[in-house]
DNA sequence: GGATAACATGTTACCGATATCACAACAAGT
DNA sequence: ACTTGTTGTGATATCGGTAACATGTTATCC
């Protein structure tokens, strides 16, 4: 492996000092454009390669933003990181992503890993974290940004959205519809944070008007999906027309128990109403459509970008934006 | 914002030099039990994070690999993905994502933007590179691994499968079956080779059967989805029935034909077969379930990551491994 | 013409970890 | 007692850039 090629080759090559080889290939002014186009041609025939490693340890910038999310494979996260990663790719940063499998521990260990490359800001999902890392980025004085979740108390700045508000909409749209008799089917454990919160929203928008308790049915540990909601449908077999309507904490969800009502000769929606969350692809394409919340994955990350813009440049203003939900009312509901 | 503390830091507190501290928190055997524990306690004390990019400058190892993917909303790439990003966790090194959107041009982007940042590895999905992407990764000597696609000239290693092979299966399936007038449903260009692979692929197998030639049907630019599918099998209605079966370049593709068929009353699989491709998890929930080809995205990532492991180690041996593919027979053929 | 400003380039000292060599303290072998 | 080896620790230089300040050189002005 040949010796690599530095800023100090360069500088001999063309006779002058690395200093000047430095600013020429960052496109400062105060070099003569002679010099700078001199040094840039040399450059490129010693096939010389800027050390972004040696430019992040000495400016103490590494040019990295940190983003958590709870599971790369889940289209609206999807989404909310391509939104992000495009809008900082133009502003010369790169993104360090991690999954946390939806288990704090695992976003703490995840979190001290991505502390060690020293990134320039944290973007985390949800506004829930252990005490271990609350206290990890506040010792550091790292800039935090909690999304898809509005916490009560955001270590930084926050994107999201009420997750109450928009259940509180859901339940209202099926009791309008005449149904009384809702169940909600989600995870059995409350690793999935937001999907708790889907749930318990659920249940006090339907107590606040006077409904029967919702049942709570159990599709097992978190993240829950298509096929845990097929599972959980075939279980309980026609038993689900014990209820009016089932709120699925998600859009696959949904579809898993709407596939497995098919396979049941259940009649959605004339026996049963359907709804899930998060307006995935499979909520809009299937037959017939399902009822559920678009919750715009996409200006979620346009909004953490804006915000990352303003911290790398370094305001410090606390911005908290709400992106809002919208009922889409398909054909389950 | 607070100094950072250094081992610098640890090493005044504790009494002993930074070297000493250096080679405690490696957990290094010179340094007695003692003085190791002292260490690793005052460390923790001082809330002491390491330092990742000094490390990577003076070793001169980033710990980094970089990855490229044409889409991280995709299951199966995630899938890949994750896989890989768990296995290279547990070595300690982290990885560095980008995504091409199935686009030659923004593939060498990225790689260039990735290089900077000296990673000790790439890998790069599907074995289709502009020169200028090959003579990047060249002038480096950095070791590649080209995945999904085995292709016949890899930049170095490779771990993929036969798509070719794969389609074949299917097509064979589908006249054993008694179809015979095939269509296939991708995208328009051929930005996604590998779906582009599958196309030809299926129209070889045909051609070799004696079957009369397969129409392509354009679902647009690439990445083709589930909307996709669904928007032209509802444009071409029941002239669909003009073929026997329709393969399509994906199960989410395939998904949207089929609960397109669903609206226009068109019988699958009694009048109609579709197959899609990835044993996508809408493939085996939905009613009836999609036949596909499983290519074991997971197992791609876990072949990566030995390799991986191999290449960081120092081995310099060429790899190329083939996981294979399997037919899963569902209910739409 | 001499003072001053504007411009172009150089010098030096780091950023935080670690490879390398040096060395002190003590044990074991002759 | 003296060599030799072992163990634990320290001093120093360095990885490749760049901030901050210093300096030399040319244009501009009264």
């Amino acid at each position: 492996m040949a010796a690599r090629v530095t800023m100090r080759d360069v500088a001999e090559a063309v006779g002058v000092s690395s200093m000047t080889v430095s600013r020429a290939l960052r496109d400062d002014e105060t070099v003569s454009a002679k010099t700078r186009a001199r040094i840039q041609d040399t450059a490129r025939d010693l096939g010389y390669v800027y050390d972004t490693t040696a430019q992040a340890f000495r400016t103490q910038k590494s040019g990295f933003v940190a983003v958590t999310l709870p599971s790369i494979n889940n289209a609206n996260f999807a989404e909310t990181y391509r939104a992000l990663s495009e809008a900082m790719a133009e502003s010369g940063m790169q993104i360090l992503l991690g999954a946390t499998n939806y288990r704090l521990e695992k976003e703490e260990e995840l979190v001290r890993q991505l502390l060690a490359r020293n990134p320039q800001a944290l973007v985390m999902t949800g506004g829930h974290h252990s005490d271990a890392t609350r206290d990890l980025v506040r010792a550091r004085g790292l800039s935090v940004i909690d999304m898809w979740d509005l916490p009560v108390d955001p270590l930084g700045h926050a994107v999201g959205f009420s997750y109450a508000e928009a259940m509180e909409k859901m339940v209202a749209h099926l009791v309008s519809t005449g149904r009384r008799k809702l169940a909600f089917v989600g995870a059995s454990d409350g690793a999935d944070q937001r999907g708790a919160t889907r749930r318990d929203s659920a249940i006090a928008a339907a107590a606040s008007r006077g409904l029967p308790p919702v049942a709570v049915l159990d599709a097992g540990p978190a993240p829950v999906s298509m096929r845990h909601g097929a599972a959980i449908a075939e279980r309980m077999g026609r038993e689900l027309l014990n209820f009016d309507a089932v709120l699925c904490v998600s859009d696959p969800v949904a579809f898993g128990v709407l596939s497995a009502c098919r396979r049941l000769d259940i009649d959605v929606p004339g026996q049963l109403a359907i709804t899930g969350f998060g307006h995935f692809e499979v909520a809009y394409t299937c037959e017939p459509r399902i009822t559920t919340i678009d919750v715009s994955a996409h200006n979620i990350g346009v909004e953490v970008a804006h915000i990352l813009d303003a911290i790398i440049a370094g305001d410090s203003e606390r911005h908290r934006i709400d992106v809002g939900t919208r009922l889409v009312v398909g054909g389950t509901s």
